[in-house]
DNA sequence: AATTAAAGCAACCGCCACTGA
DNA sequence: GTCAGTGGCGGTTGCTTTAAT
């Protein structure tokens, strides 16, 4: 673990943490709290630098991380996310309850950066490889791909140009740090000029999708099992002219961050993934965008132990979408 | 069984943003 | 406005484990 120390650490041990090291580490901060991490090493008997502890604490011993295997909705959260985002793991992490952004950058590129580029995506852009673009059959779908693409850009980069406008303010209005509204995701994303991104991988994970509801051969251990009926489904989609309070109809049981959309009639794009059986609506998550300023809200992602009555939920959704026929979902 | 290569991941560093003096 | 201290983030390293030969 190459380079200089961070600090002084002629008497500092580095290294792989021993178990009586995470012991005095966890006793510490569960009595004290963290405080400083400058001064915490010394008060708590460690032998180490405060950036060593703080990466210790927030990566491998605070209680409500969740290690372990990535679900299939984590990692089409990942994906989706890092489509929007890029390598900004944290903004990343902070829709992935209890995963670290640590964690999720070693997934992403130890596992999800690997099987994108298998699948044909370049998992820098998103975008579909020269080989998947040539594709004999592709033509027509690839063609609304990039409609939608084109959108979801139009209305990331109208945002990114208020939203920097808007910063200054902002900041002023906001200075408690909180977990970031998407608005305020958003804000921050935009201050660091991300390149743009595009959201095919949505439409090559769907082909992922759909041959693992059709093969049972179980040759990709990374798919929890499915049940007999499992179905999953992703798509991009554009409801013209709604009114923002229907969608909050929807969603505003669920405690999303629908406040951003406000009240008017607007065109909103929809992206959204679900897992289902004949039973039960697994999994659920949205992503809304609002046209013109591009205002991004969703339902974090919502699974079945959030969703009281899935199947409604589902049904209300394609029932907006079936009273804006003009552009409904291809289900 | 031994060796080598590849994969996984914890831990590190440098940089940057924020805050208060 | 400037500067130092601090915490957080993203990129990277290198040790350990697993798979292949």
């Amino acid at each position: 673990m190459g380079g200089s120390p961070c600090c002084d650490t002629t008497a500092l041990k580095r290294g792989p943490w021993t178990p009586e090291e995470d012991r005095k580490l966890l006793a510490y901060i569960q009595e004290h709290g963290h405080g400083s991490w400058r001064c915490l090493p010394e008060n708590a008997g460690l032998q180490r630098c405060g950036k060593s502890c703080r990466l210790r604490w927030t990566n491998y011993l605070r209680p409500d991380i969740k290690r372990g295997k990535f679900s299939l909705q984590e990692e089409q959260t990942i994906i989706q996310l890092h489509a929007l985002l890029g390598n900004r793991w944290s903004a990343i992490a902070t829709h992935l309850r209890n995963r670290t952004d640590n964690e999720i950058k070693n997934y992403w590129n130890t596992h999800l950066k690997k099987r994108l580029a298998r699948m044909g995506i370049d998992p820098v852009t998103h975008k579909p490889s020269h080989a998947a673009l040539s594709s004999p059959n592709g033509d027509s779908k690839n063609a609304a791909n990039l409609s939608h693409m084109a959108q979801w850009e139009s209305a990331r980069l109208e945002a990114e140009a208020r939203l920097v406008k808007e910063s200054k303010h902002r900041q002023t209005q906001h200075a408690s740090a909180s977990a970031p509204a998407p608005a305020q995701l958003l804000n921050k994303m935009a201050t660091r000029l991300t390149p743009p991104r595009c959201l095919d991988v949505l439409n090559s994970w769907e082909n992922l999708g759909s041959k693992l509801k059709i093969g049972s051969s179980g040759s990709n251990r990374d798919i929890p099992s499915p049940t007999s009926t499992l179905s999953f489904l992703e798509n991009v989609s554009t409801i013209s002219r709604v009114e923002s309070s229907e969608i909050t109809g929807i969603l505003g049981t669920f405690g999303t961050e629908i406040d951003a959309f406000g009240t008017q009639q607007c065109d909103i794009n929809m992206t959204w993934t679900m897992e289902s059986t004949d039973e039960n609506v697994n999994f659920v998550h949205l992503l809304l965008s609002r046209s013109g300023d591009g205002i991004l809200t969703d339902n974090g992602g919502r699974d079945g132990e959030e969703l009281e009555d899935n199947k409604n939920y589902w049904n209300d959704i394609t029932n907006l979408m079936t009273c804006h026929p003009s552009r409904s979902p291809k289900l």
